[in-house]
RNA sequence: GGAGAGGUGGCUGAGUGGUUGAAAGCGGCGGUCUCGAAAACCGUUGGGGGUUCACGCCCUCCGCAGGUUCGAAUCCUGUCCUCUCCGCCA
């Protein structure tokens, strides 16, 4: 959310950030909205004073045995009329808050102006993409081959786009998410927590999810529940509310859940393999961080991720979204994307973001400043550390050898209890 | 699921209709004392919003949402959360 100050006074400039990104909104009609709302405001202000000024005199009046049956009925009118009026301001708050909450967040200067994602730069390539002696093969038939992957199976049990994974594949799952969360908390200095994996509605909107996008998430029935699309939406609701300590910053968080996601329109995308599933495996960095040092924690998350991909000898360029592409509640953001094989294509298995004062504006999220006065809001960001699935999906294409096997990255084998080769 | 207790400032905890933004203590900050520190003592110490160039003035907030009243932390209703006992249960 944007601070209804700094739209107030930066319409021009907001407009022109939101043409960037190829949004409209309708700021004309924002700037009527704030001037009636806060015109009733001072309305109802100035009769509640009228109001305070009066009860203290009957409050007198009554101790000194005075009649004051008079300003009882004069006040009883003015109290009417402020009832009226707040019904007017609540009706206009609440439609100033629903055009809040709709804007998406203002992309930092340093992003790339351009349309969609074809205008992404690509910021750095590394490692070497495999030469292979024979056709790759794509993963879901790697894994149907090797028995460690079962999709039609988990059809039958669920519906497409849900997996099923046996022997050394649920094994080479595990090993993932371990290796990932060990990665992170033993040399990247990040505190290991376990959230549930279902949030409530106001969670949704602290993060930007809500009310936007409610088409993309599982609801439960009967219940103002919803499965989490990330980890971002209940890690980065650990703190809403809080004024941390200033010393306390930057917190940084790891966290491996499921993530939930309708896919509602992408009918027809990706509809084979791991790539895009309704359930997949993910572990996520979050970090609340002081404003001064966000653009800085947001190189530092970006790293923190590719050493993965490192570790696991994974050939992957990384790219930084422009103005067109970014997400809603974005500033910035890099992507990570693997090479498959296969399909001859990198393919996204991280997105790490800034989002400034955004979220932790909708979240209630602040710091105390030692020396001034006041709190200020804590800059929120996040990343994927890495989606699972699809680096499961990555490494049985990268490492697939002519005989039908996949050789296990060399880190990795002792979170295999030293496997060295998935075989038939 | 049944019965009960409770949610107050950074924390502990008073307050049951009228200068209560809220006692007291702890913590924090500033000072006195000291070579320095500790102790002691003194002072100070919430958030959000409107208005103003500014000083300031004003409104609001005692889980949340309504209601009663001239006036609500205090009374009423609903709701969420926490705790205790019983039942059920991974």
């Amino acid at each position: 959310m944007l601070e209804i100050k700094y739209l107030r006074q930066n319409l021009s400039a907001v407009q022109e950030a939101f043409n960037a990104r190829g949004y409209q909104a309708d700021l004309d009609a924002f700037q009527k909205w704030d001037g009636d709302r806060r015109a009733i405001l001072q309305e109802i202000e100035l009769l509640r004073h009228e109001r305070n000024v009066a009860s203290d005199r009957i409050a007198e009046m009554k101790k000194t045995g005075e009649d004051a049956e008079a300003i009882v009925i004069e006040m009883r009118t003015v109290s009417s009329k402020i009832k009226e009026l707040d019904k007017k301001l609540s009706a206009s708050q609440e439609m100033m808050d629903a055009f809040l909450l709709a804007l998406p967040n203002i992309p930092h200067a340093s992003v790339p102006v351009g349309k969609d994602e074809t205008d992404n730069p690509v910021v750095r390539t590394v490692g070497e993409v495999p030469k292979f002696e024979f056709e790759p093969q794509p993963h879901w038939d790697i894994g149907s081959r090797l028995k460690i992957l079962d999709l039609e199976r988990a059809a039958k049990i669920t519906g497409a786009r849900f997996a099923l994974y046996f022997g050394a594949g649920a094994r080479l799952e595990r090993a993932l998410i371990n290796f990932m969360l060990d990665t992170h908390t033993d040399e990247n200095g990040y505190l290991e927590v376990l959230p549930p994996f279902m949030v409530n509605r106001e969670s949704m909107t602290h993060t930007g999810q809500l009310p936007k996008f409610e088409e993309d998430l599982f609801k439960l029935s009967g219940w103002e529940y919803f499965m989490i699309p990330t980890a971002e939406v209940p890690v980065t609701n650990i703190h809403q509310g809080e004024i941390l300590a200033e010393d306390r910053l930057p917190i940084s968080y790891v966290a491996y859940t499921p993530c939930f996601r309708s896919e509602a329109g992408s009918h027809g995308k990706d509809t084979r393999g791991l790539i895009r599933q309704h359930q997949f495996n993910k572990v996520e960095l979050v970090k609340f961080c002081h404003p001064e040092s966000s653009y800085d924690e947001l190189e530092s998350l970006l790293n923190n991720a590719e050493i993965i991909l490192q570790k696991l000898a994974l050939p992957y360029r990384v790219i930084e979204l422009c103005t067109g592409d970014l997400g809603f509640s974005a500033a910035k953001t890099y992507d990570i994307e693997i090479w498959m094989p296969a399909q001859g294509v990198y393919r996204e298995i991280s997105s790490c973001s800034n989002f400034e004062d955004f979220q932790a504006r909708r979240a209630n999220i602040r710091f105390k400043q030692k020396g001034k006065k006041g709190t200020a809001l804590v800059h929120t960001l996040n990343g994927s550390g890495l989606a699972v699935g699809r680096t499961f999906a990555a490494i049985l294409e990268n490492f697939q050898q002519a005989d039908g096997s996949v050789v296990i990255p060399e880190l990795l084998q002792p979170y295999m209890t030293g496997i060295k080769k998935i075989t038939p």
